[in-house]
DNA sequence: CTCACAGTGTCGCATGGGCGACAGCTTGGT
DNA sequence: ACCAAGCTGTCGCCCATGCGACACTGTGAG
């Protein structure tokens, strides 16, 4: 379970005594599926590494809205964005499988960075490349229409958690119609209807298991239309 | 002018003898008014300290939509995302006053963290914060209509560049409502209009030389507010 | 087997807010 | 002092999307 990890793992890049003594800092917990792992709220001075399972890390808007701001997979670190003052995070942690977790409390993490400079550099590597994503994110759903943010979404899934197979894009990662609209800020029924009118252009396939891109060169070029004509021709 | 930084400041945090390191492995730079630090799809491996003026950190959508990410402030560390392997990043930085910097090559940078983990800690918090800064905003526009996305501008604003002054809150930051327009992913009249009404309510007072939150406490009341009653109230 | 519930497909309506247009204003350059 | 260029205020039209409603399907628990 734990040998594979995704290209994106931090334990990856971490040398076998450095791991060692990462995990005897911290301890091993279960999660249960559909349990939280942290709360917005909450006094907690964790952070997390991913062992095995899939976490999502989501915000609440005021009005019960959520919004998805990305997967873990098996590998990762995530909980870093602790405030040091207030000790809370404004987001939630929730296993969306059942998830093995290293625990480690913030301050013997912030020791073991001063003994590890190397890893220190990892984590700052890390945590610039999710505030590009972010802004990525952010610059997609500010400027474009529904359409595009969905095309967007899938390409971002795609490269994360994207398998490629016979010139086809699957992407193994089971998300309801629901949880892409919290991904792009849209209703849900304008995703149902996106996905159905891309399936009957023979764009994509979606089925229980993940959706399929089907002809990824078509797809990028989709991406760069203009929001008007994607409204007509899908 | 090096002397007075804001409480975001990174200098600030430095003992004089990180600092003066820091300052032996970079060069000083001034750049004009309205001229670029670095832009998005350039080959460029620097981080930068601001010394003295301003820096606004933009994207650019395909369709030249500007979305103004975040303000640099005299003291601040900005540049940090630079992918490591397409050396690329996606963002401009601009001077929107005249400017100077101190610039500092990314493998110099790295070895100065190597040999200084605690700065290693003080960057993680900062991107860790800037990444919870980034995801409310984006909680923000994808879960909130205009007005509340204006509302809630004001209020990071006035969290950032705030200055406190008889229970009211001055915001000493000239923006042009295209700029805060482009904060928010609004039009720039939605922004106009919102501002003339909320003057007319008055709940804020706009000039020339920045925005005044005249009631803190009311403006706080509004941000709870749904949307729909302030479409109507305001 | 069957019931309950979660997820999906699809209407139709109401509306927020984008966008063009254009008329004042400022402001800075010469 | 004057002009050009950029910023602001304000209309009005119109369309993409949100949202309620409801029927249908698939799946897991008992």
């Amino acid at each position: 379970m734990e040998s594979s990890f995704t290209p994106f793992s931090f334990i990856n890049k971490l040398e076998p005594a450095e791991w060692h003594a990462l995990q005897g800092i911290g301890h091993r917990d279960i999660y249960k599926k559909g349990s939280y792992i942290f709360r917005a709220n909450e006094l907690n001075d964790s952070l997390y590494v991913l062992l095995d399972g899939r976490i999502k890390i989501t915000r609440l808007s005021q009005h019960g809205r959520e919004l998805i701001q990305w997967f873990c997979l098996p590998g990762e670190i995530f909980g870093l964005s602790v405030d040091d003052n207030s000790r809370q995070r404004g987001l939630y942690a929730t296993a969306i499988s059942d998830a093995k977790l290293l625990c480690i409390p913030k301050c013997d993490f912030d020791q073991y960075i001063l003994q590890h400079p190397r890893i220190a550099l990892l984590i700052i590597k890390q945590l610039a490349s999710r505030l590009r994503t972010l802004g990525d994110t952010l610059l997609n759903i500010t400027s474009d229409g529904a359409h595009i943010r969905f095309i967007k979404l899938l390409q971002r899934l795609s490269k994360f958690y994207g398998r490629e197979h016979g010139g086809e894009v699957y992407i193994d990662l089971y998300l309801t119609h629901q949880e892409m609209a919290d991904m792009i800020g849209v209703c849900r029924q304008t995703v149902s209807s996106m996905i159905g009118r891309m399936k009957k252009h023979g764009i994509i396939a979606s089925t229980r298991d993940g959706i399929c891109i089907q002809s990824p060169v078509e797809f990028q070029q989709l991406s760069e239309q203009p929001d008007n004509y994607l409204q007509h021709y899908l």
